[in-house]
DNA sequence: TTGCTCCTCACGTCACGTGAGGTGGC
DNA sequence: TTGCTCCTCACGTCACGTGAGGTGGC
């Protein structure tokens, strides 16, 4: 194998524990103690070696920096920071079933137009071989009629 | 005039100021001097009489209701209660922004159905004129014939 | 005068963060 | 041994609720 020159970043699962507290801590800026209360309280959940060693994720620190944001800048208490945690996850929901729905929207309009358009073809070629039914040949000039979607009709 | 047998219920606006401190605090369950320390946060904006008396309307009371279930039930403090009823403030809005969005989905689906079948009609009246181009009277059993809209094309 | 209003100040309580203290395994 | 982990207990601080105290107008 050849020499490597640059080092690659190691990549790590979102979710996989690989903190410990004591690191975690600091990332989240955080006391390591008030980590161990945080989930005493339920407010998060690291995963844990087979000793008994708490092990965060990238997941985890990045819940306790937003944890951190709103009790140190916002002043929300725990019970708070709970509640505004699952208000926003809903939030986040609501929002991705409005893209969802606008979308739906966009797609079906889309689809319907090609509907239209397919009706429309179909129907001049009626038109066409009405025209042409009894062996008769229609001039190029004269065929080209299109049914259209509204306003006035045209006459030829 | 008759005499009144029934009474009549008063109809007071939901955000005209009726309720003076005391009343407004025994309906919300709270300290009258809570309600001047929520209004001094922020928390709540009760109208004044000339006199500088406050006055709290029924809607005022229903918000000093949902700040009582937060802070004295759910134990969250005065910054988490603001927050908290903003979040559900805009969980709201998005919710009231899908239903538009399906509303105006499913119209839009009645409206495309409506102009499909327009846009039939007007074929199916478009091959009758052509067919009877020439004067010739078109019997009333072959004229049925119809565009459709998918499916195989239907052979007469 | 009574009972309300207005206001400010101060105290008690409780939640939360953190420090201490003692244990155990790399 | 050092420096981490685990845990529990306890204390300091701060937010919040409420009581007290003094004022003024129906």
């Amino acid at each position: 194998m050849a020499t490597r020159r640059t080092r690659a970043r190691i990549e790590v699962s979102e979710d996989r524990g690989v903190f410990m507290i004591s690191i975690a801590a600091e990332l989240a800026d955080m006391h390591p103690q008030t980590l161990r209360m945080y989930e005493a309280r339920g407010l998060i959940a690291p995963r844990r070696s087979p000793k008994g060693t708490r092990l965060y994720s990238q997941a985890d620190v990045e819940r306790l920096r937003r944890i951190q944001e709103m009790t140190a800048e916002l002043g929300f208490n725990l019970a708070g920071v709970e509640r505004v945690l699952e208000l926003e996850e809903e939030a986040r929901r609501l929002r991705e079933r409005i893209l969802a729905t606008e979308r739906r929207l966009l797609a079906e309009r889309a689809e319907m137009a090609a509907e239209l358009e397919r009706v429309r073809a179909l129907a001049s070629q009626e038109i066409q071989r009405a025209r042409a039914a009894r062996g008769e040949i229609v001039p190029y000039q004269r065929g080209g009629e299109i049914v259209r979607i509204s306003g006035p009709k045209r006459r030829g």
